[in-house]
RNA sequence: GCACCAUUAGCUCAGCUGGAUAGAGCAACGGAUUUCUAAUCCGUAGGCCAGAGGUUCAAAUCCUCUAUGGUGUACCA
């Protein structure tokens, strides 16, 4: 907490009883304008409990910090208590908070002893990750990053979607129009295309549906053919993943689909029919809810008595809460999931009251394709490789036409352009729509990825050109810059951040972030040459951009954004 | 029909638990010791915060209704 916020607090409510220092430190904003101040105090709600107008009350309550040395001045603008530092003290007690990277061990207090369990990505196997596969796989992973960073124990999950009639419908066509060899050599488009080739065939010819089910029907039943297919759909399907996931560097503690939770499916639904909670309606095993709830009702078992989607994730939540003890669980995923979350949760939370509060359904806009629905059936998504791909291509021509000296080109452009598809995706809110754009996924100026990768270089050359002496004695009050000032007040606010994302669960909180530490980072380079500075200014400027590196490149971190040194 | 989500500058978006003159980027126009890398910085212009009510000292923010768009609504996932 800062001194300067406790220290008013404290002034104000011991001469006004009447107001806790909890009510005053809850009160202290950040001005709108920072000509203002560097924190303020909006009097008005003081108002009843001490009988005076706001502006009254301000000025009463600047008369009791006369003299005080912490604050440079004090001003009543139409009842805003608006506060200046005293700058050479401010500076040094935040920069000696970050100094040693102290911030992020006290960060690290924030989660501990807590668990966090997120399921991401769940990738359907046999198909190609395409770019719709993208906003749950880096959302997931920035939030699971978040909450490692704030000392939790995050478990990810990739709950792949292993299970089901289309891996029926696949095993059929490769068997009349393949083999096992062919599948093995050209991998997962070639099973892409068999997929759509299926969907194609079967329009002209019903028949064929039946097949597929008969043949998912022999892989439930554990027919060694089924088996062997299923299989090799997983190894390839992974093969393929792996090679996404390691560009995005995303990784998961279980890679645990649908599959692995048929095992405990009788299980599951004996307990929920234990508590009572279930009832037979037009066939099919059911659970209804309160009416309040407005839900229809959700199927644990079709009138075929085969289950389904929801009747494996009630059973992975149970797993999850039994076998992590999590203190919350986080599912990322689109919008259009969520009556059916609604439904799992709500049956988990009847059948055992103390996970309330514990499931969480965090959700994110639609991507839409401006000439229409994309779908795997007809073949028409967006590879994210091929994505990913045409990013690197166009910052290759970049670097090109920039003539930088850049070690490993290839490699470079690669990671610019990964934080740029990556960087697009999570500077805007989850919840916000996003329609397919390539020229809006391959921007590089302004407030994109690249920017902020950028600006990291220009702290990396900073430090590499110039050798900083010892540490031990640096004299802060040689950074009297506003534009020191400004970055150094931005620099305060990463606890806050990140305990904000965290709070939201929303990795847009940190991209915003960076963008107004990249701000006023470049502001503050353009306007103050560090390498012919005095020496002690320059000392003071280095352990400032030192500390700021340290604090931007775990933010890049958060986000999963790459880091690189030259561009 | 019912339910959920969204709507802020020409475009893409910020706007913290209600607080001061609603902010950025892109696009447009004008500028910056050719430098510690200009993928940068500075400036100009651009707004009835979808509309109407309500709560409040104070509403882009909370509540209600309406409009528009998106999504979901029992045997797919």
């Amino acid at each position: 907490m800062n001194i300067f916020k406790l220290q008013a607090a404290k002034i104000l409510s011991t001469n006004y009883p009447d107001l806790s220092q909890n009510l005053i430190l809850d009160s202290f904003e950040l001005p709108k304008n920072s000509e203002f101040g560097d924190m303020a105090l909006p009097c008005f709600k003081f108002a009843k409990a001490l009988r005076k107008s706001p502006i009254q009350i301000a000025d009463d309550f600047i008369s009791l910090f006369h003299g005080n040395e912490l604050y440079e001045s004090i001003t009543n603008i139409k009842g805003y208590l608006n506060f200046k530092f005293s700058k050479t003290i401010y500076i040094k007690s935040v920069l000696d908070n970050y100094t040693n990277e102290n911030i992020f061990a006290e960060l690290s207090l924030f989660g501990k002893n807590k668990t966090m369990v997120i399921d991401y990505s769940h990738p359907n196997v046999a198909k190609n990750m395409g770019i719709h596969n993208l906003r749950s796989t880096i959302i997931g992973q920035s939030l699971y990053n978040i909450f490692e960073s704030l000392g939790y124990k995050a478990i990810g999950v990739n709950h792949l979607g292993d299970w089901g009639t289309q891996f029926g419908k696949l095993m059929w066509a490769l068997e009349k129009w393949s083999s096992i060899e062919e599948v093995e050599e050209k991998g997962i488009l070639f099973l892409n295309e068999n997929y759509v080739r299926f969907h194609k065939e079967a329009e002209k010819n019903p028949s064929m549906e039946d097949e597929a089910r008969k043949w998912f029907k022999k892989l439930e039943d554990n027919d060694l053919d089924a088996v062997k297919w299923w299989k090799l759909f997983i190894k390839i399907s992974m093969e393929s993943y792996k090679k996404i996931y390691k560009r995005l560097d995303v990784s998961f503690d279980f890679v645990t689909g649908e599959s692995f939770y048929i095992q405990f499916l009788a299980e599951t639904i004996a307990k929920l029919e234990t508590a009572n909670l279930t009832e037979i309606s037009e066939g099919a095993l059911v659970v209804k809810f309160d009416e309040s709830d407005n839900m229809p009702p959700c199927l644990l078992k079709k009138s075929d008595g085969a289950t389904l989607y929801g009747t494996r994730d009630v059973a992975a939540v149970m797993y999850r809460l039994k076998v992590f003890n999590p203190d919350v669980i986080l599912y990322i995923t689109d919008i259009a999931q969520q009556l059916h979350f609604n439904q799992v949760f709500n049956i988990i939370e009847k059948y055992n009251p103390s996970s309330k509060g514990k499931l969480e359904h965090i959700i994110f806009g639609r991507l839409s394709f401006p000439d229409g629905q994309m779908s795997t059936r007809k073949g028409n998504i967006i590879p994210l490789n091929e994505v990913l791909d045409k990013a690197r291509d166009k910052v290759l021509e970049i670097l090109d036409e920039r003539e930088v000296e850049v070690p490993d080109k290839y490699e470079t452009a690669e990671k610019i352009g990964i934080g740029a598809v990556i960087f697009n995706d999570l500077s805007r809110g989850r919840i916000k729509n996003i329609e397919f754009d390539w020229d809006q996924i391959l921007s590089f100026e302004g407030e994109t990825g690249p920017h902020i990768q950028y600006s990291y270089v220009r702290m990396h050359n900073i430090l590499e050109r110039v050798k900083c002496s010892d540490t031990s004695e640096i004299d802060f009050s040689a950074l009297t810059d506003e534009y020191s000032y400004e970055l150094i007040k931005t620099l305060e606010q990463f606890s806050k951040k990140v305990i904000q994302a965290h709070d939201d669960r929303e990795p847009s909180v940190i991209a915003h972030y960076l963008i107004e530490l990249a701000k006023n980072f470049n502001r503050f380079y353009r306007n103050n040459r560090i390498i012919d500075a005095p020496k002690d200014v320059q000392d003071s400027r280095i352990h400032l951009v030192k500390i700021l590196i340290s604090v931007y490149g775990k933010c890049m971190n958060l986000l999963g954004l790459p880091i690189v040194e030259k561009m």
